[in-house]
DNA sequence: CAGACGTGGTG
DNA sequence: TCACCAAGTCT
């Protein structure tokens, strides 16, 4: 308990809070895509998407896939292989086989329509506390406690006056961000929380001269204090099988046919490593087998 | 629960 | 330039 527990803000404080964020987000909110009123598939997708990668990168890939993939059935028809080339290079592409599985379990389970229910969001591949909260409150503007990265940092900031939280969600964090829930268009708080901290109360360099609640802000009256605590862990990359993986994907996902092993060894020097990330990524379904020699997307015919 | 898991833009 | 960061999930 080094941090203090931050208190939850009067009932007045509150009141001022949410009104001014909903307020701002009503003049500020970005013309997104998947805003505009758009099925409950459509936002499930793009919240996959959304998982650690920025808007700017989802936009035409999010399009793309919509266009081809309106449904969650149509999705579920084609091979799994196919989700993962549409997926392109927006990162950690078993999300694309987590939403094609997602998919067919819909179809399967939940006669093709997205379910609303938590316990059943929760339960399809590739949807974890986060997505199925953004599910329940963009796809179906729903009561739920919407906690990604930049409602939190908003929340510890504003209400906490910290820089960062913690790493791992606290049982006290859960319990403030459920508390100021409001009670009147829960769904708005959400959206409007979350694109504060896309926009203005940014990671890097906060724009608190356009926040809407600086005058509220627990970290400004605190004097902008430097963050407590471990650093966070850097993401290593030069070498790692993570790199290796890409590279192998890049040229399944680029090749129209079967893939011969050579064209697969000539992208990584390290033939060990080589052929570990091989075997991971053909245990991870997201590479198949063809023969002795070749290699493909999974269900390619 | 810490670590694995892609990719590319940027302060 | 080069760490840091981006609407997390899974094990």
């Amino acid at each position: 308990m080094t941090s203090r527990t931050p208190l939850p803000p009067s009932p007045a404080e509150l009141a001022r809070l949410h009104e001014d964020v909903v307020t701002w987000f009503a003049s500020a909110a970005r013309d997104l895509p998947w805003r505009r009123g758009v099925s409950p598939w459509a936002v499930m997708v793009s919240e996959l998407m959304l998982q650690q990668t920025p808007v700017a990168r989802v936009m035409p890939v999010y399009e793309a896939w919509m266009d081809r993939w309106p449904t969650p059935a149509a999705l579920a028809a084609d091979p799994p292989g196919e989700a993962v080339r549409a997926w392109g290079r927006l990162g950690y592409p078993r999300r694309a086989l987590r939403l094609h599985a997602a998919a067919t379990a819909i179809v399967a389970d939940h006669g093709g329509q997205v379910p609303r229910e938590r316990d059943a969001l929760l339960s399809l591949p590739g949807v974890g506390d986060y997505t199925a909260a953004a599910i329940i409150s963009f796809a179906f503007s729903g009561r739920a406690v919407v906690m990604d990265t930049n409602i939190r940092r908003v929340f510890a900031r504003v209400v906490s006056g910290v820089q960062f939280p913690a790493t791992a969600v606290t049982a006290a964090e859960r319990e403030l961000a459920t508390a100021l829930v409001p009670d009147h268009v829960p769904h708005v708080w959400a959206a409007a929380t979350m694109e504060l901290g896309a926009l203005v109360c940014t990671a890097r360099s906060p724009r608190c001269q356009e926040c809407p609640v600086a005058e509220l802000c627990g970290w400004r009256a605190a004097g902008y204090p430097a963050h407590e605590g471990p650093a966070r862990r850097g993401q290593s990359w030069e070498g790692t099988d993570r790199q290796c993986r890409g590279r192998l994907m890049a040229v399944l996902r680029d090749a129209v046919t079967a893939v011969p092993k050579a064209s697969l060894d000539v992208v990584w020097p390290d033939v060990q490593q080589r052929e570990r990330c091989l075997d991971t990524l053909v245990a991870d379904g997201l590479v198949e087998p063809v023969d002795a020699d070749s290699f493909a997307l999974p269900g390619h015919r």
